[in-house]
Order: structure tokens, then C-alpha cells, then sequence
DNA sequence: ATGTCACAGTCCCTGTGA
């Protein structure tokens, strides 16, 4: 079973971009991040011709989560409850696996208002995997806006101060983690940086300035059966691509 | 620390968000 989360950073504007990529990699399951698009706009019919049913949870012009899936998708959930403001959660279960695609806020600045709502987003998060069924699997992937230690950060000395790194969104990661919960492609690639997001500005990706924030979170069992998570950094290069690249998970179930 | 990209509306530029 291979699943990807990928955030595209506008389907519409990626929409080439991610067909091609479905094709040559055939995921069973993608989570997408950062839609950009009304339930109305979202590819359902140009993705079902790709094998893919998807759920997806549009606000418009920002955010906007979705998860497509070959091997069904069940019992949808769009967000936290009934006062969620902004589209970044939805979560399906989808061959026995419960999934969730995650855009978490960006911050913005540490003393931005949009700061403390990202804090309070990722204790929401932690509070509904906290109170997860059990007996079934959880796979927890996408934008997470933090890297998780100084590793995952091109150069740590020069985010001193800024949102990604501090202390707080790091424990925020940590209280996820508290649930039961592993980041998988860390635990399978111990040292390496597997950077997944680089700015567009500066030629950041050429120059190797990237962070590491889209994450892909597993329980115990599915870390047993993992055989494989890496960063798909092809898909960074070319026409138009997203900042972000694909994280690919692979499961022997 | 910024050499960019995408969006909508003010609509072929500008403000916002990342």
C-alpha cells in the first residue's frame, strides 16, 4: 500500500502537475493540502477516470483539504465540529485505515494573532487523535508548518524568533506524538534532512534551503509494517510546480 | 532575507497569504 500527501498549493493551478504524478506513482491514497478551491471546482470526475474516489473539504481561494483513495473511502469527516472557520482537516477511513489530511496554520509571527491560532489547532488535533478508536490504525499526514527539530531546518540560526521552529509548535508535534504516534519518515530515515517545502524565492531549492513540515504521523502498528518513506524531490523541479514536494509512505499490510 | 507564486478584486495592477 503506498500513500502520499502532497501539498499542491493549488490544484487548479497544479492540476496537470498532479494527474501526470498519479499516473507514474499510482498511489492507493493521497492526501492533498492547500486545494485552493470550492467543493464545486474540485476534479471528482477527472480524478474518478484515475481510479480515485475523493472527499474533499473546500473553503474557495485559501486552504482546502482533500483525500482520494483506490481502496474506498468511508465515514468522512470535515473539520473539527461545528466552529471550525477555515478548511484543513478532513478525515476518512479507507481500506481499514483511518487517514487525515492536515494543513495546519501557517503562524504567521510569533506575535500574530494567527500564531496562537495554530497552537490551538494543533492542540485541537492532539485532542481528537487522543480520543481515536483504538483498534483501528490512524495515518495523520500533511502541511504541518513546523519542523520538528533542527534537523529539518536548512539552517536553524537564521529562523531565531520566526514561526516553524519555536519551542511551543515543536512540543505542540510533541503532544501528537504523546497519542501514540510516530513521525515515519524521520524514524526511517534517521539523519537525513528530507526537506519537503522550499521557498520559490531565491532559488531556494537549487541553493538547499529547505524545512522539513509536511509530515506523515503512523501508530505503532503501521510503523511495523512500513517499509519505506522518502520525499519525492523530483516533483519540486520544472514547470510550475508547487514549493512543496510529495512524502510517500509504503506499507507491506 | 528574499531574486516567487497564486488568488480575487480594485481586473492587466495591487493587496494578501504563503
Amino acid at each position: 500500500m503506498k500513500l502520499a500527501t502532497w501539498n499542491v498549493n493549488s490544484l487548479t493551478a497544479r492540476w496537470g502537475r498532479v494527474e501526470s504524478w498519479l499516473v507514474e506513482h499510482a498511489p492507493d491514497i493521497v492526501l492533498i493540502q492547500e486545494t485552493k478551491q470550492s467543493d464545486e471546482k474540485f476534479p471528482f470526475a477527472p480524478l474518478a477516470a484515475l481510479g480515485y474516489e475523493s472527499a474533499h473539504y473546500g473553503q474557495g481561494q485559501w486552504n482546502g483539504v482533500a483525500i482520494l483513495s483506490r481502496v474506498g473511502i468511508e465515514d468522512v469527516r470535515r473539520g473539527f465540529g461545528d466552529e471550525d472557520p477555515e478548511a484543513r482537516l478532513i478525515g476518512a477511513t479507507c481500506a481499514g485505515l483511518r487517514v487525515y489530511s492536515c494543513y495546519v496554520p501557517n503562524g504567521r509571527a510569533l506575535d500574530d494573532p494567527h500564531y496562537a491560532y495554530k497552537l490551538e489547532w494543533l492542540a485541537a488535533l492532539a485532542r481528537i487523535l487522543a480520543e481515536r478508536d483504538p483498534t483501528k490504525s490512524v495515518v495523520v499526514g500533511g502541511d504541518f508548518n513546523v519542523a520538528p527539530t533542527d534537523l529539518d531546518c536548512y539552517d536553524p540560526s537564521l529562523f531565531e524568533g520566526a514561526t516553524h521552529v519555536s519551542e511551543p509548535e515543536r512540543a505542540a508535534l510533541r503532544a501528537i506524538e504523546a497519542t501514540g504516534l510516530v513521525d515515519l519518515t524521520r524514524q526511517l530515515n534517521p539523519g537525513e534532512p528530507c526537506f519537503t517545502w522550499w521557498d520559490y524565492r531565491s532559488g531556494s531549492f537549487h541553493r538547499g534551503w529547505g524545512l522539513r513540515i509536511d509530515l506523515v504521523y503512523v501508530d505503532e502498528v503501521l510503523l511495523h509494517k512500513a517499509t519505506a518513506s522518502y520525499v519525492d524531490r523530483e516533483a519540486r523541479k520544472g514547470e510550475k510546480p508547487s514549493d512543496h514536494a510529495p512524502v510517500v509512505a509504503e506499507f507491506d499490510l
